[in-house]
DNA sequence: CCGCCTGACTTGACCGGACAAATGAAATGA
DNA sequence: TCATTTCATTTGTCCGGTCAAGTCAGGCGG
């Protein structure tokens, strides 16, 4: 392999362990980050990148993988590679990947249904949802306790589209939360999640029923599932009392360049 | 390219839209799927997968990457290919890429000190904290406000290894929370996070301060930062009053393979 | 028996080449 | 002028080949 002026590597290239392919990308990584190209710029092709550097097309692919990987760049086929960003926000990354991680405790609770009803959602409600006026929507109010014999966990408010509304006889049957029961019966997947967290106190109608004294403070979580296009068809809501329940998350720092 | 037994590509050569590589992944997650081979077990190497699919090596390692960053295999350098897992579970990922997002208030918060010690940590205090007995921390304790005008957000006890403690100097002159801070000054970055949300009452002492009645619920958020050897150097704990404040996040679901 | 060396094997990196698929600008025709 | 077609360019896919780096089992020597 002959050199060239990219790398520099009359001089460094028995010593440098890195692959070349990885000191290309960290060239690349330093010549956005000192502002060569602004973001929506594009960045030289592959074979002028490959003249630049004086090594081969696929080690040039190679460093452009990584910097889509990072979120740097974006590739495009016919087009060329547009710059996205600078340089790599600090990124923490909390991965979920069991469902008892999702939603707090195990999978396998109890879930008793004290009361359902179909309504249709006025503009209040709606905007509150997070879908149109006049959208059908089942409403159920409901105590989860990790055990039939244990105090209970929390008191839970689902709201479901009416035209999931069959998944709700499987609650009690069939092991799992209800949005994995919308996507056993429906094939409706969560694309996104979104969660709130807030402190608040347990209503009176809801102390009995939580065996807590009325005022108590809660922690009120809430859960909007949409599906792939961004449509909200489940919203959970659990008000756990104080200090029955911690939501825990972990979140790792995710390196510069994979 | 002649045909082979692996893809049956004799009749779909043509009509699959698929890439090759990856009709050999999705072939060979089926197959991980079905137990072909046991977690722990070795793969086929490249050669043997070249010929049972009858495509170039270059393909096979295309498709033995996507199984990879699936989190299915690891691949050895000089030994081979190992099952990690015999299907990728159902992911969600929460993605902070800014200061914003991971502390849940604007980076331009003011906090105001009220009172700071140095204390060794005692058996009991050591458990809690995650750290040694004996083992020298600084206490700080404070009211942060979104402006200097605006209602207090929360009460913060921050606790800090002694050896960081000069961090804290910078509170109020250079911009950022405590954790940018102590990495400004010593280098020191957190790799991981743990973060523990509750609900409580204010405390007596600690309701004058934020402006509420006492037992005003209260959402508590703890955040231990640890460095790159797991070691815990920062333990912050704000208490924010309800109804003011509330906890958000956004989880995404990850697809099966890239 | 244990430590070290060697050699076969496996994956990682890199080169060169060819063709496919997609894009966007320019040219053409109505 | 606008819509369609054409063409040059760019990235995506795939093949074949070579050498490097790393692993591990077997053999040898102390």
């Amino acid at each position: 392999m002959n050199t060239g002026p990219g790398l520099g590597m009359n001089k460094r290239e028995q010593a440098d362990p890195r692959p070349r392919y990885r000191q290309v990308a960290d060239e690349l990584t330093a010549q956005l980050r000192a502002g060569v190209w602004p973001v929506g710029a594009m960045l030289p092709t592959e074979t002028e990148l490959c003249a630049t550097f004086a090594v081969s097309r696929h080690t040039v692919r190679e460093a452009l993988r990584l910097l889509e990987e990072s979120g740097l760049v974006q590739r495009r086929q016919g087009s060329g590679t547009t710059v996205l960003a600078l340089a790599t926000p600090d990124r923490f990354v909390q991965d979920i990947t069991d469902m008892a991680e999702l939603l707090q405790y195990p999978q396998e609770t109890r879930l008793t249904v004290l009361r359902a009803r179909t309504f249709e959602a006025d503009a209040e409600t709606a905007a509150q949802i997070g879908c149109g006026e006049g959208e059908a929507w089942v409403r159920v109010e409901a105590i989860r306790r990790l055990r039939v014999t244990t105090a209970p966990l929390c008191f839970t408010t689902l709201l479901i589209r009416a035209e999931y509304a069959e998944a709700l006889d499987d609650i009690g049957v069939l092991p799992g939360p209800l949005y994995a029961l919308i996507e056993r019966r429906y094939g409706v997947q969560a694309a996104l999640i979104e969660v709130d967290i807030a402190a608040s106190n347990v209503p009176p109608h809801q102390a009995e029923l939580l065996e807590v004294e009325p005022g108590t403070p809660a922690l009120l979580i809430r859960r909007r599932y949409l599906d792939g296009q961004g449509r909200v068809y489940e919203i959970s809501e659990g008000a756990h009392p104080a200090p029955r329940f911690t939501y825990r998350a972990t979140l790792k720092r995710i390196p510069e360049l994979p």
